[in-house]
DNA sequence: TTAGTAATGCAATACTATTGCATTAATAAA
DNA sequence: TTTATTAATGCAATAGTATTGCATTACTAA
C-alpha cells in the first residue's frame, strides 16, 4: 500500500467515523507516513519544529491517540513509539516484528504470521481484542 | 509453580551461571514473588522504602536486569513493569495475556497458546529470539 | 447570534529509565 | 594475610516518556 493511498485511506476512515480533520492531524499523519520506522512523539516534536511548526508536547500525544483509536495508527510499546498501521482497512490480528537490535519493523497480519490464538484463549477464558497487536521480538535479515 | 519453588530455582540458575547472589538481588526477587500483578520499578522502590530498606533506583533497574538476563523475570512493556517469569526452567516462547482493562496477566507457553511462528518467519527473512516473549492484550475474565 | 462542544495551548507535574563517577564489597592472586 | 582486581551499589543528576487541569480558541448546531 503506498503512502498516499493510506493517507486518503486514513482520511476517510476519519471522515467516515465523523471525526473532525484538523490540520495537526493531518499534518502528524503526514510525519508518520513518511518515517519508515516507528518515531516518538518527541521526535515528532522535534521534526515539527524543525520545519518552523510548534505543536504542544500534549497535542501531539492527543492526536496520536485520536489515530490510534481509529486504528490507523499503532503504538509500538517495546520502542514507545508510533507507527502507522500497515493495512488499515482491514480487520486483522497485527503482528509487529521489531528487531531487537536495530528497531526495524515488519508488520503481517495474522494469516501470514498463523497466530492461532482464539481456541486456546477459549480455555484460558480470556478474550482477544479485536483491534489485538501483537509485537515479537526478533532478528532482521541484516542483524542477523 | 509455588513461590517457594520459583524462588529456589531462581536461586539454582543463578549460581549456576555463575552470577553473585546479593542481598538486593533476593530482597528483590522476594518482592516479584509477593506481587502477583507486574509492578514497576518505582513500586518496588516504594515497598522497599515502607518495608525500611532504602535501595536506589539505578540498583533496582540493575538488579532488575540481572534478572531478566537470567530469564527469572520479564518486562511487560505494554505495562512498563515487570513480572516473575511462570516458567523459568523450560525454553520455549513466553506468551503474555495482559489484560487492557485491569492489567491482570496469564502467561503461558508455546503450546498451550499453539503460536507457530517459525515457518512464517523463516518467509520473511526474520529470526525470531529463542528468549522471545509476546504480549498479548486480551480481556480477562471479569473483564469481558 | 449564541450556546455548546471539540481541539489546542500552556506549563507544570508525574512517571520511567539511564548515566558517570565515587564508594564499598567480594574475590582471587601473590 | 595482604594486595590487586572485579563486581555491586550508592548518589544525584539527567534524559526520556506521558499526563493533567485549566485557559483559550475554533468549530458546530440550535
Amino acid at each position: 500500500m503506498k503512502n498516499i493511498e493510506k493517507k486518503n485511506k486514513a482520511i476517510q476512515i476519519c471522515l467516515e467515523s465523523k471525526e473532525t480533520l484538523t490540520p495537526n492531524r493531518i499534518t502528524i499523519l503526514e510525519l508518520l507516513l513518511d518515517s519508515e520506522a516507528p518515531i516518538s512523539a518527541y521526535d515528532l516534536s522535534t521534526k515539527l519544529k524543525n520545519r518552523g511548526k510548534n505543536i504542544n508536547i500534549s497535542t501531539i500525544y492527543r492526536v496520536i491517540d485520536f489515530w490510534i483509536k481509529l486504528k490507523i495508527v499503532h503504538k509500538i510499546s517495546y520502542l514507545n513509539k508510533f507507527v502507522l498501521c500497515s493495512n488499515p482497512e482491514e480487520i486483522h490480528t497485527h503482528i509487529t516484528n521489531i528487531c531487537t537490535k536495530c528497531s526495524k519493523v515488519i508488520e503481517t497480519c495474522n494469516e501470514k504470521m498463523e497466530l492461532n490464538l482464539n481456541k486456546s484463549s477459549q480455555k484460558l477464558g480470556i478474550l482477544l481484542r479485536p483491534d489485538i497487536n501483537v509485537e515479537i521480538p526478533v532478528l532482521c535479515n541484516n542483524c542477523q
